[in-house]
DNA sequence: ATTACTAAAAGACGAGTAA
DNA sequence: TTTACTCGTCTTTTAGTAA
């Protein structure tokens, strides 16, 4: 195995164009890129030499640097480790949290005829009269944030008899293989470790949970 | 900036899962990973938290992490560089060294029709007859090395007159612009610091060089 | 089993220096 | 200017230990 801060010395050798053919580099302008000493960032050349990651020829004023098929094998060995991070594991989230009771403000609003309708025509959902709650575990709160950056479906805003309804966003998801979809308010601000739910049937029955069950809500695409 | 210990750490963490949610870790777990000690393990999994990287829940035996935006954000920041460096640098590669004079055996074998039609079709280039001698600079030597994964043209053996002649592989490249190949014989072990190019015209007079000079061989695609 | 502290050992760092 | 050595210092590591 290679050291880290190896690692990340070839990296930038690499992204000078090392991998091409022979690079100009010095002691200091390695220095300069990595933030770090000239004498550390020599040190880092001849660490990579002795490993066969690089080759040099010394000049009087640098030296030629190349990175040797071992170096390349490195490299590479990283790039699909984040290609596997980034295409696997894109898009595809799990929140965990415990089922909480909500104050029954849901149950009103699904109701409303020009929300209940956005959803069916939107999200392909036909709600039940009620939503079902769950309060997010700390780590999972961070994973909620990362939602903000995916497509969620505009639910908007209208007036009914006087009354102002906001709009909200909607994003389908699925517990237990169940569909769902996660609702938050518009310009309200919600509490973030709360998300509320919404789905055809009554997920309590569906999945037979109660008060304070663990449920793990799945995000894909 | 991430220090690159603690990035090798968060990758890791990446590797999990710890991008998608929640993921179970502990500092032995981890230390097994990347080959350090528990304490270690704990004492970067402290320092990823205290830089906003990561967020932890523990547990009794273990701890939840997740990586939040800001972690994310280091690890893109990392796959973009590595597809910069492969997605730019990939398949094209410098090669450098000075002309020196050959043996003049080159020119007698590039005469015999055999392998000068063989140029023609599979190559296009009807060669000048003599070659063009480069003496690679040390760390050219490694890029060379890293040519043999590319696709060579194949010249076949043939038989004339009694005579054997061997195959031999081919790489269109350029120098300065003009279109020539490297030729390698097949079987025969050929000094690997000397490279053998054939070309349209006599590369000498279209470049204007001498033995000595020195000389950027291009290889693309 | 865990995490994370303390303290001794190991290793890395950068200033100075020579070539 | 370079590279790369030595040397003193400081950081990091790991073993041991407690919770």
């Amino acid at each position: 195995m290679i050291a880290p801060d190896d690692l990340i010395c070839l990296k930038a050798i690499a992204l000078l164009g090392g991998l091409s053919g022979a690079v100009s580099v010095s002691s200091q302008s390695l220095a300069q890129e990595l933030s770090i000493s000239p004498q550390t960032a020599s040190r880092r050349l001849i660490s990579l030499e002795n490993a066969h990651m690089i080759s040099r020829t010394m000049g009087g004023d640098g030296q030629y640097v190349t990175i040797t098929a071992a170096g390349e094998e490195n490299m590479r060995a990283e790039y699909a480790a984040y290609r596997r991070i980034f295409e696997t594991h894109d898009r595809h989230y799990l929140l965990e949290g415990e089922l909480i009771s909500g104050l029954g403000e849901g149950r009103y609003y699904i109701s409303v005829e020009g929300y209940a309708s956005q959803f069916s025509e939107k999200l392909g959902i036909t709600p039940y009269p009620g939503t079902f709650n769950v309060k997010l575990s700390p780590t999972s709160i961070e994973t909620r944030r990362k939602l903000d950056a995916m497509e969620w479906t505009e639910i908007d805003g209208f007036t009914d008899h006087d009354r102002t309804f906001g709009g909200a966003r909607a994003l389908k998801c699925s517990i237990g293989g169940y569909a769902c979809a996660i609702i938050i308010p518009g310009r309200t601000h919600y509490p973030e470790d709360i998300i509320e739910l919404i789905s055809a049937e009554r997920l309590r029955d569906v999945l037979g949970t109660d008060d304070g069950a663990a449920v793990i809500i799945e995000v894909t695409r």
